[in-house]
RNA sequence: GUGGGAGUAGUUCAGUUGGUAGAGCCCUUGACUGUGGAUCAAGUGGUCGCCGGUUCGACCCCGGUCUCCCACCCCA
């Protein structure tokens, strides 16, 4: 029996050009990060069922995780997450200085039939704000999000971000009568609205709530699209969450992030929720799944014990991000080109391999990037392969070079070849400005 | 769990009203191992997903099965 070429299903399995697309994604999403002196870190990526269980249901945990007993019985899972880590984290870490700002780039698991932007196991990127309860909060990593996206080159109009609030809508359905059990089951019913037909998603919300005159109003409430609406501004007036999105609203202005714009529709999947919660889209519809989805939770990190501390942050999925910018053709022609090698040192026959060999351990202590050869290739091949593997220089070793202790020297660019004295051969490669950035 | 589509060379795919298969890419080689990513020539490479049925004969038709993809369900 062979064995299968396939990796397990939706398991993530990246060749070098993919990674390297990863790799530029990645850097652009750090980056618009540091501008806002976050600092990154990570944690375990198996942990014990428990820390899941504790927000989210048991059904859930068992059916959609990677849950197993280890060697020593304990109930453990690959994370779906990163949050409920990061809470722990800083629960026990009484020494940072708060407000923490905290990034990482989890791979996580769920155990999903896997489609369109959704593998069983995926990367995603985690940025928070914890010890801050403050509308602030919330602002500032809404607009690291915004400058994700611009770094990325995401054209205007091309993403939105829509924000609500937990708290605005549980209070909202107070005072429209819901509340309780069946307040649970309403967010679940906001949460679909956009997703069903308007008379199928009445009779939805009918047989949820068991009664048409609350499904009504239910149904208005999701609908709102403006914190200005007429009847949001009379039924949620005085709440403390309509005041805080109308000052969220504020901030969002007074900072000129114009992606964003109030959806009540929007209360996002997980249970750890308080306040403020929100989305990121694609508006041209090529992306259906939330590319980004956060919100601020304040009750998690107490659930350790200790002191609580406010918290709010997102998650944003690396592939669903990557396949909006392939759709908005954003994705560098060759970003694995920074990464090449400057040199390929080409060897004539064995007889020069020594030399080669001290010229290359050479050339890399001086800090270049150095591939040579070792399959003894005729030198046509040789160039070849150092034209495919982007090198700037080829140096060949050959019988005249190893009698002379000089190397030739071929700029790839320019085709010059410059016979160069052995010791002065990265000197001389060092002094060709290069036609890439060297961060090095 | 439900529905649709697809499984043919390492890879991306074409193909035949049923007569046991082809292209691009990749890889190897190009007389003499001294110069290129593009071009040219030649070559390696396939149990046509698997099992069964119909047929003189099946990659093709029929039934079953497995896998993958897409859309639902779900989305902590």
């Amino acid at each position: 029996m062979e064995l299968s070429t396939k990796p397990l299903t939706g398991m993530r399995q990246l060749y070098p050009d993919e990674m390297a697309v990863e790799a530029y994604i990645v850097g652009r999403i750090r980056d618009a990060a540091l501008a806002y002196g976050f600092e990154e870190y990570d944690g375990p990526t198996i942990e014990p069922v428990e820390l899941f269980l504790a927000k989210s249901g048991e059904e859930l945990v068992s059916e959609q995780s990677y849950l197993f007993e280890d060697r020593g019985g304990r109930r453990v899972v690959l994370r779906p997450e990163m949050t409920p880590s990061l809470a722990r984290m800083l629960a026990s870490a009484p020494e940072v200085s708060s407000p923490v700002r905290w990034m990482s780039f989890p791979v996580c698991f769920r155990y999903e039939r896997p489609q369109r932007g959704r593998a069983r196991e995926f990367r995603q990127f985690n940025l928070d704000v914890l010890g801050s309860a403050g509308v602030m909060g919330d602002l500032e990593v809404m607009l690291v999000l915004d400058r994700i996206m611009k770094n990325l080159g995401a054209p205007d109009g091309a993403y939105q971000i829509g924000y609500s609030s937990r708290e605005l809508a549980t209070g909202v359905l107070e005072r429209i009568g819901i509340a309780g059990q069946d307040g649970q089951k309403a967010l679940g019913a906001i949460d679909r609205i956009g997703k069903m037909q308007p008379d199928e998603w009445t009779a939805y919300a009918e047989a949820v709530l068991g009664d048409p005159g609350r499904a009504v109003l239910l149904g208005r409430f999701a609908s709102v699209r403006s914190l200005d609406d007429p009847w949001m501004r009379e039924t949620a007036s005085g709440l403390p969450g309509f005041d805080s999105m109308l000052e969220l609203r504020r901030l969002l202005e007074a900072a000129g992030l114009r992606a964003a714009s109030f959806d009540a529709s929007i209360v996002r999947g997980l249970d750890y929720y308080t306040g403020t919660v929100f989305e990121l889209s694609d508006t041209g519809g090529g992306n259906r799944r939330a590319i980004c989805g956060g919100g601020r939770y304040d009750n998690l990190v107490g659930l350790f014990g200790g002191r609580p501390m406010a918290g709010v942050g997102f998650g944003l999925g690396i592939l669903t991000l990557r396949l909006f910018l392939e759709t908005y053709g954003l994705i560098p022609a060759d970003p694995g080109a920074a990464s090449r090698p400057d040199v390929f040192v080409a060897v004539y026959s064995s007889a020069e391999a020594a030399t080669a060999l001290s010229w290359a351990e050479s050339l890399r202590s001086s800090g270049l990037r150095v591939m040579m050869e070792i399959e003894g290739r005729s030198l046509s091949r040789q160039f070849r392969a150092a034209g495919r593997c982007g090198a700037r220089f080829v140096v060949v070793a050959g019988p005249d070079e190893v009698a002379s202790n000089t190397a030739s020297v071929k700029n790839m660019e320019t085709g010059e070849t410059t016979r160069v004295q052995a010791a002065s051969v990265a000197e001389h490669i060092l002094s060709v400005p290069g036609s890439r950035q060297d961060s090095r």
